[in-house]
DNA sequence: CACGTCACCTGCGTGC
DNA sequence: TGCACGCAGGTGACGT
């Protein structure tokens, strides 16, 4: 799915924060339509559409990779998953045919002609209006930008942890915004190779890791995400990727050929040269 | 506790 | 051109 960057994209977008976009923030929802039920997680289809009908929207905020939208009296959630996107679209003029895109899963319609659109290829994507946000966002990890997360505190978090780096940066309730692209980045720019157990790096490690996992997150924020595939949101940070997808091509620092391996179903991209040198990832297998 | 496997879905690129 | 296959930004439910 979108990670961090590219969800903080797109809510910097539905605020109206770039260009010329319009938003949501103080408008009504008048009727919502549901295309795809299963996009819904909770509450039932028809409570949700019940509820929903009438509130304002009043705050547009991240969480992780959730875009939370506080409303007059619930909050709404969305988690795009693979390949969901949220964006708002002006009705057509009287006349024409409202247009359902292909891949719409729901559409919310707003007062002043607007339309909030969830729209999601795989369908992976989901929606929930909720009294308190915090039953679906409670067991989320820290936030990675987040100025009280010190390394300090990064380091204990890791040394309590005989993970993999991977897969341990991956899990939300560790650290909330990661995913598969940001986080071969950030262990490679921290030089760290992705089996190396949690618990095994040093403090000063354990702060590289933590600035090489900001810096590249900023870096994607600042390049408004990655469009990859048939996604495609604007951003251009997959032009700028040391590892993500690059399997065989040299690495940009030493010219070592990037390798690819699997580590829990999901395809890892590292160079065995820049990251090979933790005293653990010598004994592992590659 | 930590890992592996499958499930949920559609679409795109590749190779035969 | 058709078609099988592998791959894809994520997560949750299982089993060991």
């Amino acid at each position: 799915m979108p990670e961090l960057p590219e969800v903080e994209t797109i809510v910097r977008l539905l605020r109206g924060g770039i260009g010329d976009s319009s938003t949501p923030i103080g408008k009504k929802i008048l009727r919502t339509s549901v295309l795809w039920e299963r996009s819904i997680a909770a509450p039932p289809v028809p409570e949700f559409v019940q509820r929903i009908q009438g509130q304002t929207v009043q705050k547009i905020s991240r969480r992780g990779k959730y875009i939370v939208m506080r409303l007059s009296s619930d909050t709404l959630l969305f988690h795009l998953r693979m390949s969901g996107d949220l964006h708002v679209e002006f009705e057509k003029l009287h006349g024409e045919k409202e247009a359902i895109g292909k891949h719409d899963r729901v559409i919310f319609i707003l007062q002043n002609g607007l339309r909030l659109i969830f729209e999601d290829a795989r369908k992976f994507g989901r929606v929930w209006l909720l009294t308190d946000p915090q039953d679906e966002l409670g067991d989320l990890g820290p936030e990675p930008l987040a100025e009280e997360l010190s390394a300090d505190q990064f380091h204990r978090m890791l040394k309590d942890c005989r993970r993999q780096l991977k897969p341990l940066l991956m899990d939300q309730s560790f650290l909330a915004g990661l995913g598969n692209i940001y986080t071969d980045e950030a262990l490679f720019k921290a030089k760290l190779h992705p089996l190396t157990i949690a618990s095994e790096l040093n403090a000063d490690q354990a702060a590289a890791l933590l600035k090489a996992i900001r810096e590249t997150l900023l870096e994607g924020i600042q390049r408004n995400g990655a469009s990859i595939d048939w996604v495609y949101r604007g951003g251009d940070f997959q032009n700028h990727f040391f590892v993500y997808g690059r399997k065989g091509e040299t690495c940009l620092i030493c010219g070592t050929p990037i390798e690819r391996i699997v580590v829990g179903q999901r395809g890892t991209h590292f160079c065995p040269n820049c990251q090979g040198h933790t005293a653990n990832a010598k004994k592992l297998p590659t």
